[in-house]
DNA sequence: CAAGAATCCTGCCAGC
DNA sequence: TGCTGGCAGGATTCTT
């Protein structure tokens, strides 16, 4: 389950191992793993081979590698990915086996480790898009994440106090913020203590000041943690991930006493997804009052 | 128009 | 043993 540290820690390991190499062959051998490219896989495959990769960019849980095309000097189609649940880009020998639920298979004329593109539940998938050095344009509506800098703290004040919603919900919602998923989402909230179904509507500016605050220090846990492993020739999502090696405060710990005040972690039901809490340190939010009755 | 529910998918595991 | 149902959840699509 990806969130915005894995994907970061993927993000650095393309950045060293395929920035600058130029595609020599792409094997599409599962179609569902490029549904988000119209044309179609031979398309897909078509406009790749020749390529340049010429970086390798993030925003949120999305990944992109502008491609310069041949004979072109700035890069103007870019190769568009999200892992989805179970997404993996590993980097390997030529040689080495193929992959239980490998879809997507990049080979480089430099003859060196190939790029393959795993993904056991095909949530995730890639896509080429055209004049997307900058941004590509189908995730224009994702938000910047929270270790952006040009991510605005008082916009996103302004934006929760605006929804009629319940935090957790704003947290998980791409568009308000990027990056962060269920787990993260858990792991802020207790930090914060707050309460993941309090309305958004009410919140105080200290409040998202807090909250924001601990969204980032869960990140960069995370990211420092996973961050020491990508030197190996893995790129790998679920192998490597940071929550898979820090200690979780909230999630996955339902029965398990808080680490803050001892009392059992809760978990409930929420928005199709399992939500764990301290029901003493993140208070339930009080509700409204009822009509009064004539 | 915005909020929330339904949907996609496969592996795993508890229960029978 | 082998089946079944529930669970895991990111992002898009559909509904209200």
């Amino acid at each position: 389950m990806p969130e915005l540290p894995e994907v970061e820690v993927v993000r650095r390991g393309l950045d060293r191992w395929i920035v600058g190499r130029t595609i020599a062959r792409v094997e599409v051998t599962h179609p569902r793993a490029v549904r988000r490219h119209a044309a179609g896989s031979a398309d897909f495959t078509a406009v790749l081979v020749g390529s340049r990769v010429s970086g390798a960019l993030r925003r949120g849980k999305y990944l992109w590698l502008p491609l310069t095309a041949p004979g072109a000097d700035t890069p103007s189609d870019a190769l568009l990915a999200h892992l989805g649940m179970s997404g993996q880009l590993l980097v390997q020998e030529p040689d080495a086996p193929r992959e239980k639920h490998l879809h997507i298979r990049f080979t480089f004329t430099d003859g060196g480790r190939e790029l393959r593109f795993v993904d056991q539940r095909t949530f995730g998938g890639m896509a080429v898009e055209h004049n997307a050095a900058q941004l590509p344009p189908s995730i224009a509506h994702i938000a910047r994440d929270v270790l952006d800098p040009r991510f605005d703290d008082t916009a996103f004040h302004t934006a929760l106090r605006r929804r009629d919603s319940e935090l957790k919900r704003a947290l998980l919602d791409q568009s308000l913020v990027s990056g962060i998923g269920n787990i993260y989402a858990d792991e802020a909230l207790w930090r914060s203590k707050l309460h993941g179904a309090r309305s958004t509507a009410t919140i105080t500016r200290p409040q998202t000041a807090l909250l924001l605050a601990s969204v980032r220090a869960v990140m960069t846990d995370a990211l420092a943690v996973g961050g020491t492993s990508f030197d190996s020739l893995y790129v790998n999502v679920n192998g490597e991930s940071g929550y898979f090696s820090r200690s979780l405060d909230a999630y996955g710990r339902e029965g398990e006493p808080c680490n803050r005040c001892a009392t059992p972690i809760r978990r409930i039901s929420f928005m199709n997804r399992s939500s764990y809490f301290c029901p003493n340190c993140q208070r339930s939010p009080r509700r409204p009052r009822p009509a009064v009755s004539v």
